[in-house]
DNA sequence: CGAGAGCTTGAATGGGCTCAAGATTTGTGG
DNA sequence: CCACAAATCTTGAGCCCATTCAAGCTCTCG
């Protein structure tokens, strides 16, 4: 039912200093500063997520938020039709749900078994109104998000199926919390399906498969249980090139 | 070489009154209720830009942020290749260029001859600290900005041009400070030029003139001087259902 | 071990791109 | 105000990459 205790707890204590102070020198024993998320623990609740299991729906209110302390989350938008776009996916320490409205726009699901947080909204703004730092620090997530947003935004709309799986595989190895075990950084989990990576990307699953099955015929990645491994990080970023648009 | 000051200060007048309360009874005289953004009035300057000129480019200090009086501007990113994608337009009325970091990750440029207020960043963030109001506006603005992304990557992952440029269309019919004179809402100004809609889109400017022309066939819009006339906003609406991908 | 979901691979199709040429608008200087 | 050049926009024809359709394979887990 709940991910292992041990695991989360880890992960737990090195994401409540929030993500900005990734570069700093790590104490593992206590945090060394108060984050500006910290006076918000006091109002947080865990729950554990199974595989697939929906956090929140599209039109739901909008009355909490969360952080993600083991596993992943898709954010998904569906239209009439029935397509789907996978917006953003959220790892290990990402804050995520704070919206502008009352009401959710999109829906938010577990990729994986995965343990969050969540904090009422009343006290998030409650506590962001008294302390200004924890109202720039939520300024910053929502800036950081835009910023992350027009990156996609240009994959989607400027480049060719290669380069999108490898800018993929590069931002999910970028991104990864650094692997407990064997932290060279070359290995990267992959949770989602290829159906969330291709709805993501604005492929199709055929295709995210194709571009893999190349990728790991030239020898840039290997396949591994539920991911990859970068064998050729300087070829994964060239991956493509010349095959672009314009 | 400044916009002619009569419109200028009208428009002016009604939009530092923040957009979020269009849908309030009209004051002309005097704005009935403070805004949030009232405080930073003191602190604004003034400065008109000529079509096509830069506002700010890709790796400059993010020091400032602005507001649209009258015009518009792009946010532009550039890739190595020479790619080109528009992240966003700015219309009248619009706050942009908060920035989490302390460089621009996208370049900003007038789209026709503008004006614009800007504001010291330090400015900003320090009433921002005082004032919980302009910190949770500006969270909105942020919020706001995320979602319209999210839309606009929908848009870009999954949907066939026709309906790119149908969207496109509404959104801009949606967006546009109500036309002071003949104000049926269906004449939509287009101030940036076919390859700024094709960049934004993610297509080419020939695709994009196509599918105008087609709409313009079948009467669902007119073409005017410098923007479209919308005719059929239900046709508009389902053009280009069916063609969709998925 | 069996069933179903997830993934891979192949062949054919088509929507949007590329290349190309002409039409229209905009801007500028005489 | 007009003429000319440059920029912008439109339209046409052919091609290519990603999709579609189809079939077989491989995990997962009950």
């Amino acid at each position: 039912m709940q991910a292992q205790a041990g695991t989360t707890a880890a992960i737990a204590a090195a994401v409540f200093k929030g993500r900005a102070d990734r570069a700093a020198p790590p104490t593992p024993a206590r945090p060394a500063a108060a984050s500006p998320f910290d006076a918000l623990e006091q109002f947080g609740t865990r729950r554990a997520f199974r595989r697939g299991q929906e956090v929140y729906a599209a039109g739901d209110p909008a009355d909490r938020c969360y952080r993600v302390l083991s596993g992943g989350v898709r954010a998904v938008g569906l239209d009439e039709e029935g397509r789907r776009h996978v917006a953003e996916f959220f790892l290990p320490g990402d804050l995520f749900g704070l919206e502008a409205a009352d009401a959710r726009h999109l829906s938010a699901e577990a990729v994986a078994d995965t343990v969050l947080v969540w904090y009422p909204r009343r006290a998030v703004e409650a506590m962001a109104e008294r302390h200004g730092a924890l109202g720039r620090r939520l300024r910053e997530v929502a800036l950081q998000g835009l910023r992350r947003a027009h990156e996609t935004m240009f994959l989607l709309g400027r480049k060719a199926a290669g380069e999108r799986v490898a800018a993929f595989l590069l931002e999910m190895a970028e991104r990864a919390p650094a692997d407990p075990c064997r932290a060279d950084g070359a290995r990267v989990a992959l949770p989602m399906t290829r159906a969330d990576i291709a709805d993501h990307l604005g492929l199709t699953i055929e295709t995210v498969s194709r571009n893999m099955a190349r990728l790991c015929r030239d020898g840039t990645i290997a396949a591994t249980k539920r991911g990859v491994e970068i064998r050729d990080r300087r070829a994964l970023r060239g991956f493509g090139a010349g095959t672009a648009k314009h």
